[in-house]
RNA sequence: GGCCCCAUCGUCUAAUGGUUAGGACACCACGCUUUCAAUGUGGGAAUUCGGGUUCGAUUCCCGGUGGGGCUACCA
């Protein structure tokens, strides 16, 4: 059985690669018939930010990506919280030492930071330097008595490590251009290396699907399973989600736009970030773009994964949600847009009822939720300045366009008993156009600016049968004023 | 500096030892049309460079170049 891990850090929100190594991660579990498992890493304490975990939760929840095993899920493999298995480590890390394959390290870190410098001015590997190993154990037993503060290290040996990634083939590293590295911390704490590959080896993990930025520590990794004589995962290395200047996407240089919730928060639709999210990286065997979740499911295939960075594009993002939100029932999308709908209406002071009709003319036009701050101000404003320039079509003139608002206003207040329905308001009006009169475009121009004084709207009958009869008599007339 | 990874239209990508190098987004044009969208049709646009291997390479190998990642008692 199949067993992968999404393992994220609480230093914030859930960020957008975070979300595609999930999103990774839960389509090779469910393709497989595996568990998909949530680990909290978080043995950084300077990082950590206080609410961060759920927040990480909440935004693959939204995401629609169930686990199976996690910090609020009982699984017979907790805690799934690295801080609640800190003794653990620190068992593991001392049996390492017992081994001889990691030893006991006092340096200070200023002393670290200097040899760094001088080795990388000579152009060689920065490394620690083994200055402790040749502490003698008498020595080192002395000091530790005395309550000297110590990390434990990794003791790398000589050769080479080789490993074949899911992804990538065949990856070799020398060792000797591996660091020794620090796997408990001097605050007693592991780092993510120690922590990382104990998880994994505990909870029983396969696979390791996780981002390129680990490829380089992955030969440390595997020593680690070497020295505990553990059976490695296997490995996949997922390519970096880049920005457009080609850089891995981060906090520091693209803002919020790393975080899921701030697309959550824009109106962009779960299933149109997953699914365009899935394909930033991997592709299917045919054509096809859009896919559910269930349809990824059955189609992922790590072979089919990409091992260069990819871009994160905006605008296919954006087309995916368009796609996805004309493909809404209008209940499913008006309901989505309630709350858009009522922070409008409370800042207008208005009052809305209904807004089915009004959801059913903009769908077409959403590419976002949030869009219909924009689209609705005709909706929403009735009070909005409108100039003669505007009024008047490009290839019309003054006397028609009044003659236009004055017929248009009588028809209306004529309407009788017809139904006030988009095809039998447009049947009403075709009636005034007519060869020597009007063209359709000197008629309805004037009158569609009349009611959305807008120069770009949806069609006029479709403005007027949300907007009603009675608003549009008041607005033609206003239209009138401005003319005379 | 050291180590590792990567390289097809602007972007995401497909494909093959012999193809008119395919699709999608974006862009442009045209159609529909009262405007804007939506929609339909069409168009421009790519195999990083240099060596090999081969009858033939964009595809396999080597090198350059370019890009990215790692290089912490962060993950």
């Amino acid at each position: 059985m199949f067993r992968v891990r999404f393992a994220p850090s609480p230093t914030g929100e859930l960020h957008i690669g975070g979300a595609r190594t999930a999103l990774y991660n839960y389509l090779f579990a469910r393709k497989n018939k595996g568990k998909f498992i949530i680990r909290i890493e978080d043995t950084d304490q300077e990082r950590f930010v206080p609410g961060s975990l759920d927040r990480i939760l909440q935004g693959l929840k939204w995401l629609g990506l169930e686990w199976d095993e996690g910090p609020d899920i009982k699984g017979e493999f907790g805690p799934y919280i690295q801080s609640e298995r800190l003794e653990l480590y620190q068992k593991y890390a001392h049996e390492l030492v017992d081994k001889g394959s990691a030893y006991y390290c006092f340096c200070e870190l200023s002393r670290l930071e200097i040899l760094r410098e001088l080795q990388q001015s000579q152009k060689q590997p920065t490394k620690y330097d083994r200055e402790c190993l040749k502490l003698t154990p008498d020595n080192v037993k002395e000091r530790l008595a005395r309550g000297e503060k110590f990390v434990i290290r990794l003791k790398v040996p000589e050769g080479k490590t080789i490993f074949t990634d899911k992804v990538r083939g065949e990856v070799c590293v020398d060792n000797s251009n591996l660091d020794d590295q620090v796997l408990l911390k001097s605050d007693g704490f592991p780092t993510y290396h120690l922590a990382n590959v104990v998880d994994d080896h505990l909870m029983q993990i396969t696979h390791v699907i996780r981002g390129e930025e680990w490829l380089p520590s992955t030969p440390k990794h595997l020593l680690l399973y070497e020295a505990f004589g553990w059976q490695p995962p296997e490995f996949a290395h997922l390519p970096n989600v880049l920005n457009d200047k080609r850089a891995k996407l981060s906090k520091r240089k693209d803002g919020e736009a790393v975080w899921v919730q701030t697309y959550e928060r824009d109106g962009f639709l779960p299933e149109a970030l997953t699914n365009f999210l899935a394909l930033l990286g991997w592709h299917p065997q045919d054509d096809r773009e859009i896919f559910s979740l269930e349809e990824l499911v059955k189609e992922f295939d790590l072979d089919r994964v990409q091992k260069g960075g990819a871009i994160f594009s905006m605008q296919k993002l954006r087309w995916f949600n368009a796609e996805y939100i004309k493909k809404l029932t209008l209940v499913k999308l008006d309901n989505l847009l309630k709350p858009f709908y009522k922070a409008l209406a409370q800042t207008t002071g208005q009052k809305i009822g209904t807004t089915r009709a009004l959801t059913q003319i903009l769908q077409s036009r959403l590419i976002i939720l949030k869009d219909i701050n924009e689209f609705t101000h005709w909706y929403f404003v009735s009070d909005f300045k409108l100039t003669a320039d505007i009024l008047i079509p490009k290839a019309g003139n003054l006397a028609k366009t009044k003659s236009a608002l004055q017929l248009a206003y009588e028809l209306l207040i004529d309407y009788g008993d017809k139904k006030w329905e988009v095809e039998e308001l447009r049947n009403a009006f075709e009636v005034l156009v007519r060869p020597g009169t009007f063209t359709r475009g000197e008629l309805l121009w004037p009158v569609r600016v009349a009611l959305t004084g807008e120069r770009q709207s949806p069609d006029v009958f479709e403005v007027a049968f949300v907007l009603g009869r009675e608003e549009c008599l008041k607005r033609l007339l206003d239209a009138q004023k401005v003319l005379a």
